[in-house]
DNA sequence: CGCCGAGTTGAACTGAATCAAGAAACGTGG
DNA sequence: CCACGTTTCTTGATTCAGTTCAACTCGGCG
């Protein structure tokens, strides 16, 4: 997968003007993460966003029998945050974590408090991307609720090809709330079903 | 449970002043539904958002098999709408509908975006709300995935106390993804647990 | 080569769904 | 205020999806 840099989503993805990025750019830094590496731990308070400029990120949870659950993985062009602990500056609940070697552009959460000041129109930014985690989020809900496992897998193919090639299904297995095994069974089954078309 | 006007609620939970609350309400209409009534119905776009003053309302879908699935419950005090539709204009995916008789303080989209250019407390208030969505549906996902049908309930009684006397149980099961039978089987069990203390 | 973690497979088990029937609670009209 | 039908809740018997535990396979890598 090829990089991704923020200011080329920016301009592709806002309207934003070249003035505003290129003021975001000058206050901004790129961090890089080896596989395996936290870019944040439970506990700890948030204080940026996370844009995926290239490499792979999930955000996870590890309950009190130790399992691990996926809340959502964050490839190329992604951006990932604690946004409880970013905007109310409490612990964060979950993890976030390299799953590839990944390069992170760095977004202040008080750069970007700033510009939300001043900027009406970075205002618009941040605002659709919270409606856009909205709306994942309330998808992911109603699938929970409504769909089997075998549907949840279908429909994360569907969703995101490219993740399903890039991590262990083990971690595919967490992020639709199954065991491993299942996952395992699910796939056979859906195989069969292939062939005999 | 006793009603709670919308100027209340700003004036406690938000550093609006007098003029710009005074200026909302001059905008804003109150509006009544009978039991059963709908607010919102899945297919066509939504252009306000819902404050209910007295009453409580649900936000649910139907899946392919007729099954209702509850996403949320709004009692006084709280504000629901469908964000995707109201921001990005498309058909709702989901009903709104209230489940006793209600009356709602309705804030229309345009209002609101129209407040959000001109006055920057409002805006702040505006992403206080988005932010508290996107952390009570996190929380929501993170218990699908981790918790047994018996701690969702367990914390659906922890959490809302007062929904859990006047909604039907089937409601309860809808909400936290199990059927009706389940629901009442896993009280059962549970009212066996409290007398062996 | 040999190890090691990821994936697969099998067998037994379990939490929850389904189907069906009965009991309780509820509201509406007479 | 009672009688009725309707919805809600419970209970039982059975089935099923998904878990658990354990053993085995496979491909990559030191």
């Amino acid at each position: 997968m090829n990089k991704i840099t923020f200011s080329t989503f920016l301009t592709s993805n806002t309207d934003l003007d070249e003035t505003m990025i290129a003021e975001l750019m000058r206050h901004c830094r790129t961090l890089f993460f080896k596989k395996g590496d936290f870019l944040l731990r439970q506990g700890d308070t948030c204080h940026a966003s996370f844009f995926v400029e290239k490499g792979l990120v999930r955000q996870y949870g590890i309950d009190n029998e130790g399992k691990e659950h996926i809340l959502q993985f964050a490839p190329e062009g992604w951006i990932v945050t604690d946004r409880d602990s970013l905007y109310n500056k409490t612990p964060a609940a979950y993890f976030i974590q390299a799953i590839e070697d990944t390069s992170i552009f760095l977004i202040e959460e008080e750069l970007v408090s700033k510009l939300t000041k001043s900027h009406s129109n970075f205002t618009t930014f941040n605002d659709t991307l919270l409606h856009n985690h909205i709306r994942q989020l309330t998808k992911r809900i109603y699938q929970l609720l409504s769909a089997s496992a075998e549907d949840r897998y279908l429909s994360f193919i569907k969703t995101y090809p490219d993740i399903l090639l890039r991590v262990p299904q083990t971690m595919v297995a967490s992020y639709l709330g199954i065991t491993p095994e299942s996952l395992s069974r699910v796939r056979k089954s859906l195989s069969g079903k292939n062939f005999k078309k």
